[in-house]
RNA sequence: GCUGUGAUGGUGUAGGGGUUAGCACGGUAGGUUGUGGUCCUGCCAGCCCGGGUUCAAUUCCCGGUCACGGCCCCA
């Protein structure tokens, strides 16, 4: 049997359900913060992504070649492709832009339960303002996303790969080298915690040990807010300039009263994140539930359309959100609390059977075209089996309501409407009205 | 990229070198009730794929595929 490709899934009606209810859950949040949807190619020139993402993504591109021999790939994320539309299509648009996108993206590496070859993002971007409240902005959407989506125990993490580098740079790391630069490599080696690789790495760099103190201290500041003050110290005392420290600073009030408070909020000043496009403010968010693929939405601010000519557009800040890590999160709190409804709302809406019994059903056709047409769910019974057993399969089913039409009630013009969840049975004229008022 | 575990109908499972591969749910056809979820009967549907060992492999061995974990990386 041929079966579907490693990595990728399929979506069944209930499934597709869930999904679509989450999707509308963010889209709504989306509009109202301002941030409008596009759409690009799911493959885009392999240059795209070769010239503007980090290098572990380029080696996990689905490329290939068409027929005419262009160099091809399928897309691995959704901001460069966005960039690419805005210098195509949104160059002389109004600025500041407001962005929203969903849909799938192709990595090649392992597929794992929270990871998978085709994957579903939902990403805002917001083009042509910069600074703390612009940042601001699109944290409360994170924030603001998440709370909709029913989300419980997540954690948002903010820090500065600004102030980062600057620490960095400060101790005399250059920011400059192949293949990685010592800049990068430390970023990494903070990022993970490790403090031997950043011992050998200040070694190898001719670096005085005495630092590491320093950073150390910075990375175990640990909570809110009340961490910015110690965290001031220890940048003073290393003399770095504290400008991006301050607009931080900003960020932070601003967040506050623009979004609930998350469930926790961590300021880390060592979370560096993949991808070297991002030049400022970075955040995570991230879930216990899903083990090792805990991160469920990270982003930014980046520089990325200097690389299309716009470089007064730049920085920009957004953020994507790994759409199937949210689900399955929810999925696995949603079993924890022995709770059926995943997502909000994804339950079906009341649907109706019509169920000639011993008639014709061509009699019932008209009325089941008017309660459709008045915004109720209908379904014509297409089986034609005995009525026990219909009933049996409509509460199976899902149905709220059966309306049973017999050989009398056709002579007296009127039919049997029947709650198949109450067992409640009325009898009302056979019209569009009086089974609306009963359903 | 490294590494561990697993794979029996659609789902959940039993079993095991020689079996008609068992059970439950499900699906489907019908009987009964003939406005229900009961009961009864029939049917549908499975040992992931390829190679090896063996008289005999679904069972043991190797490889692949897929799934699930732990690192790395990321969404």
């Amino acid at each position: 049997m041929v079966q579907r490709p490693r990595g990728t899934r399929d979506f069944v009606p209930s499934a597709m359900r869930r999904r679509q209810c989450l999707e509308n859950l963010l889209e709504t949040k989306a509009l109202g913060h301002g941030f409008n949807r596009v759409q690009t190619p799911i493959f885009e020139s392999l240059e795209l992504f070769t010239a503007k993402s980090g290098p572990g993504v380029i080696k996990q591109l689905y490329a290939f070649e068409d027929k005419s021999k262009r160099q091809l790939t399928l897309r691995p994320e959704l901001t460069a492709p966005v960039m690419r539309m805005i210098s195509e299509e949104l160059r002389s648009a109004s600025k500041p832009l407001r962005l929203s996108y969903f849909g799938q993206c192709f990595r090649y590496e392992e597929s794992k339960k929270g990871r998978y070859r085709e994957f579903f993002q939902y990403g805002v971007e917001l083009i042509g303002a910069h600074g703390p409240l612009a940042e601001a902005e699109v944290i409360a959407l994170a924030i603001d996303m998440l709370e909709a989506s029913g989300l419980k125990g997540w954690e948002l993490r903010i820090g500065h790969v600004g102030i980062l580098r600057e620490v960095l740079t400060a101790i005399g790391l250059a920011a400059e080298g192949e293949p990685e630069s010592p800049v990068a490599s430390a970023m990494r080696f903070l990022d993970k915690g490790d403090w031997e690789g950043m011992e050998q790495l200040l070694e190898t760099n001719g670096i005085d040990l005495s630092v590491i103190a320093d950073l150390k201290a910075l990375s175990a500041l640990d909570g809110g807010k009340e961490t910015l003050g110690p965290a001031k110290t220890i940048l003073e005392q290393m003399n770095v300039d504290l400008d991006s420290f301050d607009q931080l600073s900003t960020l932070l009030d601003s967040i506050e009263l623009l979004a609930p408070t998350p469930p926790s909020l961590k300021v880390n000043l060592c979370v560096a994140r993949g991808l070297d496009y991002y030049t400022g403010m970075v955040f995570e968010i991230h879930v216990d539930e899903l083990g090792g693929e805990g991160q469920i939405l990270g982003g930014g601010s980046y520089r990325l359309l200097h690389l299309f000519g716009l470089e007064d557009l730049d920085p920009s800040c957004g953020f994507g959100l790994g759409f199937d890590r949210v689900l399955l999160a929810l999925e696995a709190q949603a079993a924890a609390e022995g709770r059926v409804e995943v997502v909000r709302g994804e339950s079906p809406a009341p649907s109706t059977l019509m169920l000639p019994f011993r008639i014709e059903s061509k009699h019932t056709l008209s009325i089941v075209k008017q309660l459709r047409d008045s915004g109720n769910n209908v379904e014509m019974d297409l089986r034609g089996k005995n009525i026990g057993k219909t009933l049996d399969w409509a509460g199976k089913n899902g149905f709220h309501n059966v309306i049973i039409v017999g050989p009398k009630d056709l002579e007296n013009n009127s039919c049997s409407v029947k709650n198949i969840l109450t067992g409640d049975q009325n009898t009302t004229e056979f019209s569009a009205d009086a089974i609306s008022s009963l359903l």
